[in-house]
RNA sequence: GGUGCCUUAGCUCAGUUGGUAGAGCAAUGGACUGAAAAUCCAUGUGUCCCUGGUUCGAUUCCUGGAGGCACCA
């Protein structure tokens, strides 16, 4: 059996993933299957950027808008079901698009994560709480005793970080760090990484029009109809957030409108960064013509057999 | 046309009794294995408008210009 290709697109917010995604998808005369943590959500669409009607008829699209702002939903949940659903899609097609500017929900479908034991909701709540009534330091020192391997290596600044080692350590038993750097089975596929990149400035413009249509789209009365339920996971986004604020009556529109341009420009910053470490990544202009970029796919995959 | 005030980082401004400068915001670099559009760490980037003078030394004082603002004509 011929062996299997998943040419996974990132970029920056706002570069143009979508539009290669489907061009590449329809010369392979394939399916795309999304790795962006806020476009799996039903209620939001316009603020994520969720392909249009068009472009969703263009190319058949997997794990848009699939789940509701009330699961809970999480990058291992994504890993089990995309790699799932990778399998399936392998079994008729030779090659498949994954395209998101999720690094980590990329990484864990090309690499795969680490399994961990699932672990109740309540502990990582009650975590929270003594955050909130102790303040970071208790934690530290938790999880100082319970995994020192860890703690000098994680960011003890950072809650999430701390948080999340300290829910796997007490609902365990065991140290989060010795679940980590397990031998994982190699996936049934190959993969290459097409990093999109331009300018700073254009990418900046870019993301300053794209929130300006979003506007017009509609964004704020998307933003108003799930605002009761703003402390969600995922409204924990770019775009709403920002005019939450507004509905609070502590920002005025226009400001809001200018933060989050502001935070996209910082996220695309972000996202820069993380895929700036993957050095096997193919690197494009993100205006690159479809033939092109399936030249440079070809000319990278004979000169590195395995992926 | 006259008088007064202003010109310093991308922006708004502070400051140096003469020893080439610093805040806020913006920005930049980085970390990150189940919250990741989240979360966290670090960093001052500069013809101090131009010109000539005084001075060991001028962004600072003086001359002349340019631009801006205000008032008077």
């Amino acid at each position: 059996m011929a062996e299997k290709l998943l040419i996974c697109i990132v970029g920056p917010t706002a570069i143009g993933k979508t539009n290669m995604a489907i061009n590449l998808a329809n010369f392979y005369g394939t399916e795309i299957i999304s790795a962006d943590s806020r476009q799996f959500y039903k209620e939001i669409s316009i603020g994520t950027a969720v392909p249009s009607e068009k472009e969703l008829q263009a190319a058949k699209h997997h794990f848009i808008q699939h789940k509701s702002i009330f699961d809970t939903y999480s990058v291992g949940d994504f890993e089990r079901d995309a790699i799932g659903l990778l399998k399936e899609l392998f079994e008729k097609q030779k090659v498949v698009i994954m395209v998101g500017g999720s690094g980590l929900y990329v990484d864990a479908v090309t690499k795969g994560l680490d399994k961990f034991p699932s672990i109740p909701s309540n502990v990582r709540h009650k975590l929270i709480k003594q955050l909130e009534n102790e303040g970071i330091e208790k934690l530290q020192k938790m999880l100082i005793d319970l995994d020192p391997s860890y703690s000098s290596r994680v960011d003890l600044e950072n809650p999430h970080r701390v948080i999340r080692a300290l829910e796997v350590c007490l609902g365990s038993g065991k140290p989060y760090s010795s679940f980590l750097n397990q031998q994982k089975p190699p996936r049934p596929f190959k993969s290459i990484t097409l990093g999109l990149f331009a300018d700073r400035a254009v990418i900046y413009d870019r993301i300053e029009k794209r929130v300006d249509i979003m506007m017009e789209q509609g964004l704020l009365q998307e933003a108003r109809e799930v605002y009761p339920h703003r402390n969600q996971n995922a409204l924990q986004t770019i775009g709403y957030r920002e005019l939450f604020n507004y509905f609070d009556e502590t920002w005025n529109l226009d400001f809001a409108i200018s933060e989050i341009k502001k935070n996209t420009r910082r996220f695309a910053k972000r996202q820069l960064t993380w895929f700036r470490k993957d050095d096997q990544m193919l690197r494009l202009d993100n205006q690159t013509a479809t033939e092109k970029v399936v030249m440079a796919i070809n000319t990278k995959l004979k000169e590195q057999p395995r992926g």
